[in-house]
DNA sequence: TTCCTAGATTAGAATTGTTCTAAGCAATTG
DNA sequence: CAATTGCTTAGAACAATTCTAATCTAGGAA
């Protein structure tokens, strides 16, 4: 009995089998076993490193590869949003909404900003020609 | 004759001794090398790599753990800031103002935007006990 | 000046995060 | 079911960075 109630559902798995076909991607044992873990809980932000361990504790067996090569197609298909907010470790965050993110260097964590009340103005416009593709707020927690 | 004028005055060098040694630094051949590159010109924004060749290229002799190690001294003594946008690279900016930056993914490459016209609204309060370190915004431009 | 010593530099090895490769496996299609 | 195409895999390769242990040097002391 775990604490964390990830729902495997016959119902919760085929919906994400549709998901995943609607973006052209077969629903394979590893990316359904990957999708619940990321998708059947409320928003998370996951390295590559810990979803491997992650799965490997919840008994499904894949390699380190196989979980970089899914979180780079869920983040294709747009189901994943890559964070970039130190030169370590990559992470993914299951919210591809509109927020943005404090950061907590002491514990190398993210937590979401929702991004409706924030607004960033005073901006310049950007280089000639150029198109913005998104603009992230980073706000650093010092360490203590 | 390059194009680049770098400053490389007696007076010039001097200034940059006392500024490493007020620092507690000792102003070694390298660090005084590295500090010219770096600040005798206006804003960069660089990558240890990039300036390990770039001193290469000028005459000067070092090893890249010598850039490594300098460029986190002098990011420790508040002579620069280390700017993160990608997972590849670090970036070091010697502007260590108030400010904010575009980041070009087509080209790798980060253009400062002045910060006093920035103005970021609606930031929820940090966690309880937490400290907020610094804002960074980071406006990306989509690659072509 | 010369000597001494803490601190700095170095080459190369080690580590870390990530990507690649080539071979076997498995989901779909006919 | 068989064929096809895509997927997974272990392990090698890679790139950025850090570490290590030996050597060197700046700056103070004699």
């Amino acid at each position: 009995m775990r604490s964390v109630a990830t729902k495997n559902t016959p119902a919760v798995k085929s919906e994400m089998a549709s998901r995943l076909r609607k973006a052209g991607l077969r629903p394979t044992r590893q990316r359904l076993a990957l999708s619940q873990l990321l998708f059947a809980q409320g928003d998370r932000h996951v390295t590559a490193e810990a979803l491997h361990v992650e799965a490997q504790g919840a008994g499904i067996e894949l390699s380190l590869a196989t979980v970089y090569n899914t979180l780079h197609q869920f983040t294709g298909a747009g189901m994943l949003r890559q964070v970039t907010v130190g030169c370590d470790k990559a992470f993914f965050d299951t919210n591809t909404g509109n927020h943005h993110h404090f950061y907590l260097a002491a514990e190398q964590r993210l937590i979401d900003i929702p991004g409706e009340r924030v607004q960033v103005h005073g901006l310049p416009n950007p280089p000639a020609g150029a198109e913005i593709d998104r603009v992230d707020v980073i706000v650093r927690i010092k360490a203590r």
